[in-house]
DNA sequence: TGTTGGTTGACTGGATTGGTCAGTGGTATG
DNA sequence: CATACCACTGACCAATCCAGTCAACCAACA
C-alpha cells in the first residue's frame, strides 16, 4: 500500500515529534545501523503503523531528511534576517535559535552529520550534503555581515571569527551535556553563562 | 579455547594497529551495534584468528577498552608533566600529543567518548567512566598547574582556561575533517594555523 | 617427511531484519 | 442496533546477519 504521510501530517504534534525523534535518535549512526523495531520501541508505536505512514524504512529515511533539511534551512535563514553588525550578537541570537532546536529535536544535528559522514550508504543523499554546504555557506555570509572593523585591528578577522564560533559552540555542547533535564532554571542559566563567555570575547576580541 | 591475548601482542605492530583500528572505528556507535564480521572485513584477517587472540566479542572490547585506556591514561600523565605555567604552552603540546594519539588510531576518541555514552549496553563500564573521570580530572589540573595571573585581570580565569580549550580542541577537529591525508605538508600546516590561533589567544587573554 | 602453530573461511543455530496483514477497538452514520 | 469506516496493533514471515566453531590449510622447521 502506498505510504501516507499525509496521515502522518495529521497527527497531534506531541506524538509526530516523539516519532521524529525516536527515528532521527536510531538514524543517528548511520541509515544501515538504523532499526525500524528500536525505531517503533522508543516512539510506542506499532511497528504497522510507521510502515503505513512511510511505506519503507528508506520513505522513512528521506521524509526524515527532507524535514529536518527545511526546518534547519529556514532557520538558516532567519539567522540571516537577525545577523548583525555586531557578530557578537548574531551569534547570540544563533544560539538561541540552536537551543530551541535542540530541545524540541535533540539529536537532529547529529542525525544531519551523519547523513553526511554515511552518505556512502544512503539512498538519496545530495539532500543532506546541499544542506551543509548550505551550513558553510550561512558562516561565510555571516562573516561577510558582519563588521569586523569592530575587531582589534591587529588580528586576524577570519580567525577571530571562527574562534568565537567554536568557542560558542563548544560551550553550547558542554552545557547540553552537563544538563539532564532542561527546566527554567537551566534555560537562565545557560542564558547567563553565555552571556558571560561572550562578554569575554567583547572584552578580548573587540577595540578597547 | 581461551583467548591467545599474548600472541596479538606479538604481532607486528602495524598489522596490530591495523586491527585495534578496525576495532574501534566499528565500537565507536556503542558495543551491540558493533559487528564483528565488519572488524575482520577492515583489518583484513580471518574471523577465526579474532577469535583466536580474543576469544569472544566481550572480550575484545574488553581489551580495547583497557589497552586505550592505559594509552590515554600515560598520555595525560606525560601531558601533566608537561604543564607549563604558561597554559598556552600547555594547550601547544596537549595538541601536539593528541595529533599523535589520532594519527595512529583516528577513531580513539570516538571510541572511548562512546564507551561513556553507552556504558548501559556495555558489560564492564566501569573502565570507561574511570577514565572520563581522569580526563576531566586532567584539565582541572592542567588549570591548577597554570598561571592565571598571565591572564588579564578583567576577565574571569577559570572561563577563559574553557574558552581557549575550547577552540583549540574544535580548531583540531575542524583542521582533521578538512584533511583527507595526513602527509607532511598538512602537518606542517597543521602546527602553523595552530601556532597562530594560539598568539590571537595570547594577545588577547593575555596581559598587554 | 612429520610436526608444529598461525591462519583461514565455510558453516551453524539462533537472533534480528524490513515488511505484511488479518484483526481489534472506537466512533460516526444509517 | 447494525454497518461501515477508521487509525492502529502485533504476531508473523522469509531473508539476512549474528557470534562463535572447527576441520583444513600452509609455511617453517626438524
Amino acid at each position: 500500500m502506498t505510504p501516507k504521510t499525509a496521515k502522518f501530517h495529521d497527527l497531534p504534534t506531541l506524538k509526530r515529534d516523539k516519532i521524529l525523534n525516536a527515528a532521527m535518535k536510531e538514524f543517528r549512526y548511520g541509515y544501515k545501523k538504523a532499526s525500524t523495531d528500536a525505531i517503533v520501541r522508543n516512539a510506542a508505536i506499532s511497528k504497522g503503523l510507521l510502515f503505513f505512514y512511510f511505506g519503507t524504512k528508506q520513505g522513512l529515511y528521506e521524509f526524515l531528511l527532507n524535514y529536518t533539511t527545511n526546518l534547519l534551512r529556514s532557520d538558516y535563514f532567519e539567522m540571516l534576517n537577525l545577523a548583525h553588525r555586531d557578530i557578537l550578537e548574531g551569534f547570540w541570537q544563533m544560539s538561541l535559535l540552536k537551543r530551541d532546536i535542540s530541545y524540541r529535536y535533540p539529536y537532529i544535528y547529529d542525525f544531519i552529520k551523519s547523513a553526511d559522514i554515511h552518505r556512502a550508504d544512503i539512498p538519496t543523499a545530495e539532500i543532506a550534503q546541499n544542506l551543509l554546504q548550505r551550513q558553510t555557506t550561512v558562516l561565510t555570509e555571516l562573516y561577510n555581515a558582519c563588521d569586523i572593523s569592530l575587531f582589534r585591528p591587529d588580528i586576524d578577522p577570519q580567525k577571530t571569527f571562527n574562534l568565537i564560533y567554536w568557542s560558542i559552540d563548544a560551550f553550547m555542547d558542554d552545557f547540553d551535556s552537563k544538563t539532564p533535564n532542561w527546566d527554567n532554571e537551566n534555560y537562565d542559566r545557560f542564558l547567563q553563562e553565555l552571556r558571560e563567555y561572550l562578554d569575554i570575547c567583547k572584552k578580548c576580541f573587540y577595540k578597547n
